[in-house]
DNA sequence: ACAAAACTATACATACCTGTATATATATAT
DNA sequence: ATATATATATACAGGTATGTATAGTTTTGT
């Protein structure tokens, strides 16, 4: 991969995220970049092409990072799931953090014929299974359930944090997630 | 209050929900509100004008019909916020919703210096403190806390109902927000 | 050294946006 | 009925957006 390229990927995500991706220009991804338009379309087709990869990337990131965190922790399925905030806490308080592309693409493009609307939208499924795979893993019942009690609390946070930065809404959220986890579990036995 | 003005509010607030904010232009608007450009400019100044009116009368619309609701029934705090998410799910499911206001302007403007981030701002944290005083009404010991618990639940299940109809987010929602508030009520006994 | 590839610089076509200027038509009120 | 407010029709100024065309410069591989 070019390090241009790289670069490019890199400067959209934080623009994107801090000025919103409507609002964000091609020529100012471009400036900000040390770079010009030419190489912007040499590398992506158009500006829906960069959007949509930097979505899948930030994407990429944050389900390795996720992923690699929980494999290192226990290996007791229980635990994961009850550990799964306490990570996405340290994600969120990463000084790199600056955001979770896909909340804010699928309010930025409502439009569900909108190919960027339909990768956001497939993302947040694709995290709400993974929660779900977590807790069917741990033997809890309703475990799709579950999965989208914890992601509205997820994304809530997240959103609540971009808006506000410091407003402990993740300290709350994770606490919230314990309670419903710990009954999840509760109701099994 | 002028009948093109009120027709044209209705409008814009039906075309921010469904194509997003940044994505309906002015001649859209008055398009289907069938009159004209001259007109909507005499009765907003600005765009941005327009989206303040906007964002405030849906926020009035629904804080007033969540009020009176709770007023209509029992007068016990600690059945008041019971019911909160009850009527909250009614209210996403009447057929006149199209989504909360705040939640995409917050996302589609993220500068916190933008008069439209800030007032989407306030009317999220309004909408907290609202729930706030039932809780504490409720003599809920961490009022707060369990308020910020439970719009994280309402502006994420409000977001995935507005990405996917009938998600069942809300019901969802319901079920976690009523194991909070029984958690909040049982550990001050 | 030299050819190929990568990158820059700049200008521009095209389209869309907000907001206004100007002229005309239609209600409404006294 | 006639002045006044209200709404329409239309064109356009000024700005900004994406995407491309053209020409020149730098880097890289061999």
């Amino acid at each position: 991969m070019s390090a241009l390229k790289d670069k490019l990927l890199l400067v959209a995500t934080d623009l994107f995220q801090t000025r919103g991706i409507n609002s964000t220009g091609v020529d100012t991804i471009v400036a900000v970049a040390g770079t010009t338009k030419m190489t912007l379309y040499k590398y992506f087709g158009s500006k829906e092409d960069l959007i949509l990869e930097v979505l899948k990337k930030g994407h990429q990131d944050f389900q390795n990072w996720i992923d690699e965190k929980l494999n290192a922790s226990s290996k007791k399925p229980s635990d994961k799931i009850q550990q799964l905030f306490d990570y996405i806490e340290e994600w969120v308080n990463s000084p790199g953090f600056t955001g979770v592309g896909f909340i804010k693409a699928s309010a930025e493009f409502p439009n569900e014929e909108n190919p960027i609307h339909q990768l956001s939208s497939q993302q947040s499924r694709e995290f709400r299974q993974f929660i779900s795979k977590l807790a069917s893993d741990a033997s809890i019942k309703d475990a799709e359930g579950l999965a989208l009690q914890l992601s509205l609390l997820f994304e809530g946070a997240v959103q609540a944090e971009q808006m506000k930065r410091g407003s402990g809404a993740i300290k709350y959220a994770k606490k919230a997630a314990k309670i419903l986890i710990d009954g999840a579990i509760k109701s099994l036995r």
